[in-house]
DNA sequence: TTGTATGCGTTATCAG
DNA sequence: CTGATAACGCATACAA
C-alpha cells in the first residue's frame, strides 16, 4: 500500500491536516520552516504521492475528459482506413498535456446506443465526441448531464469544427486559377456532416466560377470507383482534369486509379486532399491538400467545455479556419 | 447534482445500505422482490448513477493504466513522424476496452526526466512505456511502486517485444529466395532497442545466406541519404538490388529516393518494410513487410500488468512473434 | 500556524 | 434479508 497523508504526518510528527496543508498547498506558503521541512522530508522518504482519486471525490473536481472513439479504430486491419481518429486523438491528447487536463480514450461500438451506465463507468467530467453518434446516443449524453462537444463531423448541441465549405472551395479556386474547369469531386457515401459541408463548398464555389456542374455529373460515391475509371478514361478533351477528393485517403485512391488508367499527376490529372495528415507527405508525389486542424480544433473543443464545465453556455463557436498546402499534386491544366 | 444512493434510498424508504446492496449485486441474488422493485424503480426515476470514484476509492481498485507517450506526438507537424506512437495508442485502447480497463495517455517530453508527478498523481495504478526512457526515468517509476512495462522498443525491468531478429532474418530470407544477393538495410540512427535487433538480424540472416558483408558496408543510416543515392546510382552489376528499411516510413523514403534515381520498384530494386502500419498499404506499390504485431503486443503487454499488479512476478515475456505479409515493393532479383 | 470534526459516495462488516 | 456503522484518503471549514 502506498504511503497517505497520514502516514507522513505520523512520520513528521504532526496532525495529519498540517501535513495535508503544507504538502496541498503552494510552496511560498506561510509556514513555520522547521515544520514545512519535516513534512516534506517525511513525504519525500516515504514517497508520498496523493491519491488523485480522493482528492476527486472530496474536491468533487475531476478534470478529465472522455475521448469517445470508434471502436473499431484498436482493430489492425479495420484501423488502417481510420487513421483520422488516431490523429484526432494524438491532436487531443496534446491539447490536453498544455492544459494538464487528463484524457480517457473510450472505444465504442459505433453501431451501439450509449447508455448512462457506459459513462458513469468512467472517471471524466466532459466529453468529446468524435464520430457521428446515434440521437439516442446524444439523448443518453444529455441525460448524463456531463458537458459534452462534437469533434469535427460528429453532430449534437455544441461541435467544434472546421471551415469545411470554406476548404474546400478554397481547393477549388486554386484548381480554377491553375485553368482547370472539368473538376470532380471524390466523396465518401454515406456521408458526415463535414462531408455535406465539403460537397456544398465544392458545388458552391464551381458555381461561383460559372462551372455550373449538375452533383450526379461531379460528384463521384467512393463506392463508384468503376464510375471514376470510366471519366478517367475518357479522350484528353472531356476527361476531368482536377479531382478534389473528400480526405486524404480517398486522394490516395484517387491518384492510384489515376495511374493505373495511365495517367500522370499531376502534369495529366491533378489531385487534392483534404485533412493534412500523415499520409498527405507520404504519397508521391506529395498531396497538395486542405488542412484540417485538428490542433486547432482539439484546442477550441477543450477551451469550449472548459466553460461548459464552469457552467456558462457560450455560443456556438466560430468555424475553424481551413488553409490550402501546396505540395506537387497539383498542377496547370493541361492545355 | 447527480442522484446518490442516499438519494435512491430515501427515495425508496430503505437504508443506504440495502439500496447499495440491491444496486451493486447480481439481478439474481436473493432479496425481497418488493424491495428489489422499490430500489430499482427509484433509481430508475432519479436517474441513479454510481460514482466510479467512490467506488474507486472505496474499493481499492482503479483499474486504470497510463500510457507515456511523446509530446510531440500530439503536434501536427512533428507528430507526422510519429505515426507509430498513435497506432500503438489506438491498439492499447483496444485492447484495454477488450478487457474495461481505462486508460490514460500521458504525453510527457521525452528529454525529460519523468518524476512521480508525472504519473498524474495516483490516477492509474499500472503504466505502459512505449518509448525509450532514461534509466533515471525508470528509477523514478520503480520507484513510484507501480507496475511498469515497456511497449516495444521502450527499455525496463520488463518488457514486451516483438521478435524483431526473426522478423528482420524472414524478410531476408525472402529476399533471397527472390534470388536478391545485394541487399542493403536502411535505418536510423541512433536507434532503439528494436532497431539494433533487427540490424542484428538482418546481419545474422545475410551470414546464414553467406553473403557475409560489414555493417559498415551494408547498413546506411537514415542521415546519410546521399549515400543511398550514391548507391541507387552504381551501375546494374554493382547497385544493390533489396533494400530492407528499418520501418514502413523509412521504405518509404527509400521508395522515393529510388524513383528519383529512375529505379522502378520491384523491377529495379525491392523494397521491404517493418510495421505494417498504416502507410504500408497507401504507399504506390503496396509495401510488402514485416508485421509488427501491436495489437498482439498490446494484449500482451495488459496481460503482463495484470499479472504484475496481482503481485506475482511472472517471468520474461516470450517474443512476440512477427510475419511478412508480402505485397507489391518485391520482385524476383533482376538478372 | 496547527489541530479537530465532518463530509464526499461507495463498499464491507457486522448485528438484528 | 435488512439496517447501522466504520472505513477509504483527502479537503474544507472551524476552533484553538
Amino acid at each position: 500500500m502506498a504511503a497517505t497523508i497520514r502516514d507522513v504526518a505520523k512520520a513528521a510528527s504532526v496532525s495529519k491536516s498540517t501535513a495535508a496543508y503544507i504538502l496541498s498547498s503552494s510552496p511560498n506558503f506561510q509556514t513555520l520552516p522547521e515544520t514545512r521541512k519535516k513534512v516534506l522530508e517525511a513525504a519525500q522518504a516515504l514517497g508520498y504521492r496523493r491519491n488523485a482519486i480522493a482528492v476527486a471525490l472530496s474536491s468533487g473536481q475531476i478534470n478529465a475528459i472522455g475521448v469517445f472513439l470508434p471502436l473499431q479504430m484498436g482493430d489492425h486491419e479495420k484501423g488502417r482506413s481510420l487513421l483520422y481518429f488516431k490523429e484526432v486523438l494524438a491532436a487531443v491528447a496534446g491539447a490536453a498535456a498544455r492544459r494538464n487536463l487528463r484524457i480517457m480514450p473510450i472505444l465504442v461500438d459505433q453501431s451501439r446506443t450509449l447508455t448512462g451506465q457506459d459513462l458513469s463507468d468512467q472517471w471524466v467530467d466532459r466529453l468529446i465526441v468524435t464520430f457521428p453518434a446515434s440521437p439516442e446516443t446524444f439523448a443518453a449524453l444529455e441525460a448524463a448531464n456531463l458537458p459534452c462537444v462534437g469533434f469535427g463531423s460528429a453532430s449534437g448541441r455544441h461541435t467544434v469544427e472546421a471551415d469545411n465549405r470554406g476548404g474546400a472551395a478554397a481547393a477549388i479556386d486554386y484548381l480554377v486559377s491553375l485553368g482547370h474547369q472539368r473538376i470532380l469531386h471524390y466523396s465518401h457515401d454515406p456521408g458526415s456532416t463535414a462531408n455535406h459541408q465539403r460537397r456544398e463548398g465544392f458545388l458552391a464555389a464551381m458555381d461561383r466560377h460559372g462551372l455550373t456542374v449538375s452533383a450526379k455529373q461531379a460528384i463521384i460515391p467512393d463506392n463508384r470507383r468503376d464510375e471514376l475509371r470510366r471519366r478517367f478514361g475518357l479522350p484528353p478533351g472531356e476527361r476531368p482534369t482536377a479531382v478534389f477528393a473528400y480526405a486524404d485517403a480517398y486522394a490516395v485512391q484517387v491518384m492510384d486509379i489515376a495511374h493505373d488508367a495511365g495517367l500522370r499527376v499531376p502534369q495529366d490529372i491533378s489531385v487534392i486532399g483534404f485533412d493534412d495528415g500523415a499520409v498527405a507527405v507520404l504519397t508521391r508525389p506529395k498531396l497538395t491538400t486542405v488542412v484540417n486542424p485538428l490542433e486547432t480544433m482539439a484546442d477550441a473543443c477543450l477551451d469550449l467545455l472548459a466553460a461548459l464545465h464552469r457552467g456558462e453556455e457560450p455560443p456556438a463557436g466560430p468555424l475553424i479556419p481551413t488553409t490550402l498546402t501546396i505540395r506537387d499534386s497539383t498542377a496547370p491544366a493541361p492545355p
